[in-house]
DNA sequence: TTAATTGCAAACGGTTTGCATGGGC
DNA sequence: GCCCATGCAAACCGTTTGCAATTAA
């Protein structure tokens, strides 16, 4: 095979287990959660201890420029990941954030609705701008009721 | 007067312009742009040299939970600022994001028909979660057909 | 005279980079 | 042998914090 391993096509990864790839697929594969780079170095490292975070962090943004991966930006001031298309996850990223105490809330109502509206959008907007989107966030900003109270 | 400064009204602000908050609002004030930090703080140093970047970091916080200026975050790594309900601003933050090269589209597209569903469903959440909402952003990630095209 | 505000320098924390080593065709 | 991939340590950079000094009421 030439070229980097990335060029050639994801679904014959013929690597190991504790090849960095098939760790963090594999990581991801199997939460619900959004997590950082650090939370899947920590399982990573119960795989293979000799992976490193910077291999980590090099994997997660190549993924994520191909699309095999989705970045997060929750506001804490760390990155999140997710698997596109991952069958355990609802993938909506609809929040509300409190700009005081940062608690974030995923509601899900409206979803549907949103949805709808999302993907014509989406369409719409792929076919005027060329893009290739992947995925799509929406977010509202205020004070939760606790902040509210403590004035 | 009595208490801290934020906690008088905001209207009665009677300090000097070379004053950290009237510098900030008047900088964010003429300015369609979503500035950093430090670019207010570039601008505010013009006004009163003497001025720190602590400064303009403490005020804009502060800003932000009593609702004054709004942050965001457009995945480049700094936080960018703006005031509430500034004329000179369209107040739209619908943005298509270039996962690789970072670009950033400002679409107009579907505004009116998103603005309607979004302020629903702020009103809805609100109610529901007894949050006191300020802003929202809708953000689409993908690849950009430059990027596309370079593979 | 008491509390709030400010600037400086240092710390912080997530992420990136330089570089030398190691591994796979 | 030649890329490419990797780990380590150090650098980076936006932001936050400790603290002493200053200012405002």
């Amino acid at each position: 095979m030439k070229g980097p391993w990335w060029q050639q096509r994801l679904c014959d990864y013929g690597f190991r287990l504790t090849n960095p790839r098939a760790m963090i697929i594999g990581i991801l594969r199997n939460t619900e959660k959004h997590l950082s780079a650090e939370e899947i170095y920590i399982d990573a490292v119960k795989i293979n201890p000799s992976i490193g975070l910077t291999t980590i962090y090099r994997t997660l943004d190549l993924f994520t420029q191909i699309g095999v991966v989705q970045k997060f930006d929750f506001g804490d001031g760390r990155a999140r990941y997710e698997l596109t298309n991952n069958p355990l996850k609802k993938d909506h990223h609809h929040h509300l954030v409190c700009v005081k105490c940062k608690t974030i809330i995923d509601y899900t109502d409206f979803v549907h609705e949103e949805l709808e509206l999302m993907n014509k959008t989406e369409k719409a907007l792929s076919r005027k701008y060329r893009f290739n989107i992947y995925h799509h966030t929406v977010h509202f900003y205020g004070i939760c009721s606790q902040c509210q109270r403590e004035g």
